[in-house]
RNA sequence: GGAGGGGUUCCCGAGUGGCCAAAGGGAUCAGACUGUAAAUCUGACGCGUAAGCUUCGGUGGUUCGAAUCCACCCCCCUCCA
């Protein structure tokens, strides 16, 4: 059951590295063991990259193994100097506080927490970290590091190779923070198994060593790499913006629409990384994709089984209602009270009144957004002027048009589009 | 504290007195093609309808004119102490 969870996970092409395979595998198939990971509040919500380890503590879960998700409160105010190569600014310690909370809250959904033996459990390591004070972490943390063995891991000596970015100690000293938590929740809840992204590599090894130094403890790593797309974009981004977790900042027909547009090199890999299919489903769905690409079946699949996981059945409903009415309709097929749906479903909205600028319409709405990010008079303009805008499905290419009552659909609403696939529903009041 | 190197528009990176809103590449946005795909081609890419206005770490100065020269300050990197 348990060699067979890593061959899963390797069959789903979510395992960089392993340390010690054989007593790894021993080591799951002998009992229920627990596993870690850490997630630090960079931001006040959690975005798709942090799906993969998210799903994979609860593939975990589902294989009877007890899941731990660290949120880390501390090693959050420092920050990890992994997979970067410049020093990360320091972020206000409340701003901080405000994101565990939010971030603990949004991952508990994925996993089980009542009633399993192997329930969840959340901790967050300023429980441990804050308390300590600095002679003593110096003296029974700090002894166990030799700094000739820090600068040789890859993600330090990097930044000591860089001429234009050094780096701070306290960014180096991140390592030691989690490799002490490693420590402790390894005291605390027997917890001998740590995983993370492939850039965690060096922490969590430097954790393992920690544990045989202090608790005479064997610990187990297992990183999953890092999600990358075919065509060298960064992953989760839609738009220029990071893809949320957090519905009120992607909604669930933009969350579903980022997989739906995920390229055709990339989505078999998505539906083995972030769905629960099986393996052997999923090649069936390779199969049929390669017959029929233009079906976008598997893009259908994928876009339906990741929406469901984060938003539920609710999400994907909204979700599809959008996408169908805005991709597949006539928009002047739509009666009045599919409109109003569509804007309880969450489509993006702005009242206005009548007569407004069309012009106008698109500052407000944010559509004319310029590629650097801001939203402007002259970007509107050029995008009229440059045959990109259609409202309800027309082109307009007059700078001076309005929207009225008269030429809204229903008397008041105005589906108006940008490019091919950026759509805001515009209701004009009286 | 000392010596040297560096801070240019989202990123990388040219530019060393006017021809610079600033080369080139990337990213991004849009148009065409297509399958709400990729690749490709085209256009846009500081703000403004325009006149013009605001940018090259900061502040002052030299000059008809500065991203480019001078002074002071701030920040980053390397080495020395």
């Amino acid at each position: 059951m348990a060699s067979q969870m890593i061959d899963d996970l390797r069959a789903r092409g979510m395992v960089a590295q392993v340390s010690n395979e054989d007593e790894l595998i021993e080591h799951l198939t002998s009992g229920m063991r627990t596993v870690y990971c850490g997630f630090d509040p960079t931001a006040d919500s959690l975005h798709i990259g942090n799906l993969v380890p998210l799903l994979a503590l609860r593939r975990f879960q589902l294989a009877g193994h007890r899941p731990v998700l660290l949120v880390g409160g501390a090693t959050g105010m420092i920050g990890d100097p992994g997979g970067r190569n410049s020093e990360r600014e320091l972020k206000p310690a409340d701003e901080v506080r405000r994101s565990v909370e939010r971030i603990r809250e949004q991952a508990m959904q994925f996993l089980e927490f009542d009633q399993v033996e192997n329930a969840a459990v959340v901790v967050n390591n300023a429980d441990w970290i804050e308390p300590l004070n600095v002679i003593d972490f110096l003296r029974d943390v700090g002894k166990h590091f030799s700094v000739n063995a820090m600068i040789q891991k890859d993600t330090v000596r990097r930044r000591l190779e860089d001429d234009s970015n050094g780096i701070s100690y306290t960014e180096f000293s991140y390592s030691i923070l989690q490799s002490y938590d490693f420590v402790t929740l390894y005291n605390q809840l027997n917890c001998t198994i740590q995983m993370g992204g492939s850039d965690q590599w060096g922490n969590i090894t430097a954790g393992i060593d920690l544990l045989r130094r202090m608790s005479s403890a064997r610990g187990f790593a297992i990183t999953y790499p890092l999600v990358t797309t075919s065509d060298g974009t960064k992953f989760g981004k839609s738009m220029g913006n990071a893809v949320w977790l957090d519905p009120a900042q992607t909604s669930p027909y933009r969350f579903y629409q980022f997989w739906l547009n995920v390229t055709d090199d990339d989505v078999i890999g998505y539906l083995r990384t972030f769905t629960f299919l099986s393996v052997g489903d999923i090649a069936d769905i390779e199969k049929q994709h390669q017959t029929d690409p233009g079906l976008r079946e598997a893009h259908r699949t994928l876009a339906r089984e990741v929406t469901r996981l984060v938003h539920g059945e609710e999400g994907v409903a909204a979700a599809e209602r959008i996408s169908d009415a805005l991709f597949r309709n006539q928009l002047t097929d739509l009666s009045d009270g599919d409109l109003a749906q569509l804007a309880l479903d969450g489509m993006d909205r702005t009242d206005v009144s009548n007569e407004t600028l069309l012009m106008d319409a698109l500052v407000n709405s944010g559509l004319a957004m310029t590629p650097r990010g801001d939203v402007t008079r002259g970007q509107a303009r050029k995008l009229i002027e440059g045959n990109s805008i259609r409202v309800n499905g027309v082109k307009v290419t007059d700078v001076e048009a309005r929207l009225t009552n008269a030429t809204s659909l229903h008397g008041r609403f105005n589906v108006v589009q940008k490019g091919k696939k950026n759509h805001h529903l515009v209701v004009v009041g009286s």
